[in-house]
DNA sequence: CTAGCCTTGACC
DNA sequence: GGTCAAGGCTAG
């Protein structure tokens, strides 16, 4: 379904080659695999190593330097470096559901999971090979820098970051010259990334919910929390319609997204090594890669996208998949609020000169477009509560063809017209109105969207877009929907 | 704490 | 009902 044919031709372009006999070994240890165990094939044991660390938020202390070998006979001696091990070869609570198939296993979970699996494989006996290669402890910091560029955020950052570890000074925070906050935190700081990531991805109630319980958080319902930037959003009235409070909280927290994200780039960087630097290009679509997974996960917890079958799920996400990309980015322009420079979903500003002058001429005009739409959107001072319920009408599109519940769709897109339309005039009269003006956007944010997306298959057929890319899989799907 | 086995529960 | 991954249980 998703690009079989995708899958077999980026597997004969990987460069490296791999042994069949090691397939069935646990990428951690080298036991044997009993199953796919939080993203990939591992072993009993370190399924459940992996399992009782992050279900009681457990804090290990390396007593070498942090570079202890895991196999099978010395997997007990060090748990801080087989824990690593595991985030390094991509042990992933995402995707997680209790019992059976996940509803988009099917689909592609499992290759990409042998993928992944190949790659760990190939990745730690790489490792031992080159053993000249320093230990990657911030591979993004050596690898991903637009060095001087790039600018830290300190206003966001240092309110915003779930935790703060101690360990890092001003002094440290100022010196970083590569990064955003939230990788300057995991590059500064004497604590190791997969430590770190294990204390601020993995909050402790994160195994046992399905869903998180963003209600939980005050700024999770108020949008986002930028103190000065939309005085007139806060506080959060009471009497926002049900369905739009369920929207809002079916979206996911950005911090817990953007973590997420950094964490997967540091592994596959870990992956590639320091030496291969990937291009701006590159790097800008495995960015948009992992923004995609985020997409999907967002659907898959959505309210009514629950129920719908895997059939009718993958069709409207063909068909809207990379709207929701463009408009993600655009909204995050919308709330950086700066002209001259992009943000990524990383955390990272990148200077616009900086962009426009690495990227070739149809880029460069997508990219000003985009700001041009973003500062048309600005104006209108959006928030999370519109884009939450403009991401939903783009999602549940009644126009996509050969659904099999397209009863179901239209009646979704008609309840969240509907309680847009009920939504009392007072005491935030300029919601409704937004979300007009919001729609009136959209036909040029479809133009962008399709214009943005004929220019990566243009890219893809070139051989710039990297293999192995949900991006590029998704991309032959999106026309046979509509 | 480890790791093998068991139970649960979602999906097919 | 079969499959399979998450989570539980417990001897060592």
């Amino acid at each position: 379904m998703l690009g079989d044919k995708a899958h077999g031709v980026t597997l004969k372009v990987m460069e490296y080659t791999y042994d069949d006999d090691l397939e069935g070994l646990c990428p951690v240890c080298g036991d044997k695999v009993s199953g796919y165990h939080y993203g990939l094939l591992t072993c009993e044991s370190c399924k459940g190593f992996f399992k009782r660390t992050v279900q009681n938020n457990k804090r290990y202390t390396c007593a070498e330097n942090q570079e202890c070998k895991i196999d099978k006979t010395q997997r007990k001696r060090c748990p801080f470096c087989r824990f690593q091990k595991c985030l390094n070869v991509g042990m992933r609570l995402e995707d997680r559901m209790r019992g059976g198939r996940n509803k988009f296993g099917p689909m592609y979970k499992r290759d990409r999971a042998l993928k992944q699996q190949k790659k760990a494989l190939i990745r730690s006996n790489g490792f031992k090979l080159e053993s000249a290669a320093p230990p990657p402890a911030s591979p993004l910091q050596a690898d991903y820098g637009f060095t001087g560029t790039l600018h830290s955020l300190p206003t966001i950052s240092k309110s915003l970051l779930p935790s703060t570890p101690s360990s890092i000074t001003p002094t440290d925070y100022e010196a970083n010259l590569y990064g955003p906050p939230s990788l300057g935190m995991a590059m500064q700081s004497h604590v190791p990334l997969a430590a770190q990531y294990q204390y601020t991805a993995f909050p402790g109630r994160a195994i046992k919910a399905e869903c998180p319980d963003y209600t939980s958080s005050p700024e999770s319902l108020t949008g986002y929390p930028y103190p000065d930037m939309y005085p007139s959003a806060s506080p959060q009235p009471p009497s926002l319609p049900p369905l739009v409070l369920e929207l809002l909280r079916c979206d996911p927290d950005e911090l817990v997204v953007q973590n997420k994200i950094v964490a997967h780039l540091q592994q596959e960087q870990n992956g590639r090594g320091r030496l291969d630097k990937p291009s701006t290009f590159s790097l800008m679509c495995r960015i948009a890669d992992q923004t995609l997974f985020s997409i999907v996960e967002w659907a898959r917890s959505c309210i009514f996208f629950k129920e719908l079958r895997v059939g009718d799920q993958m069709k409207l996400l063909h068909n809207c998949w990379f709207e929701l990309l463009v408009l993600d980015h655009i909204f995050r322009q919308v709330q950086h609020g700066q002209e001259e420079s992009i943000l990524l979903v990383t955390g990272q500003e990148v200077e616009l000169s900086f962009i426009l002058s690495q990227a070739e001429a149809t880029l460069s005009s997508l990219i000003q477009r985009g700001q041009e739409l973003a500062a048309r959107l600005r104006a209108l001072q959006l928030d999370r509560r519109e884009i939450a319920c403009l991401k939903f009408l783009l999602l549940f599109n009644p126009n996509v063809k050969l659904l099999e519940d397209q009863a179901f769709v239209e009646g979704v897109q008609e309840q969240v017209n509907g309680a847009l339309l009920e939504y009392p005039l007072s005491p935030y009269p300029q919601f409704q109105e937004k979300f007009s003006q919001l729609v009136v956007r959209l036909p040029e944010l479809r133009s962008l969207s399709t214009q943005a997306e004929d220019y990566l298959c243009y890219m893809h057929l070139s051989g710039e877009v990297p293999c192995n890319n949900l991006l590029i899989e998704m991309l032959p799907a999106k026309r046979a929907c509509v």
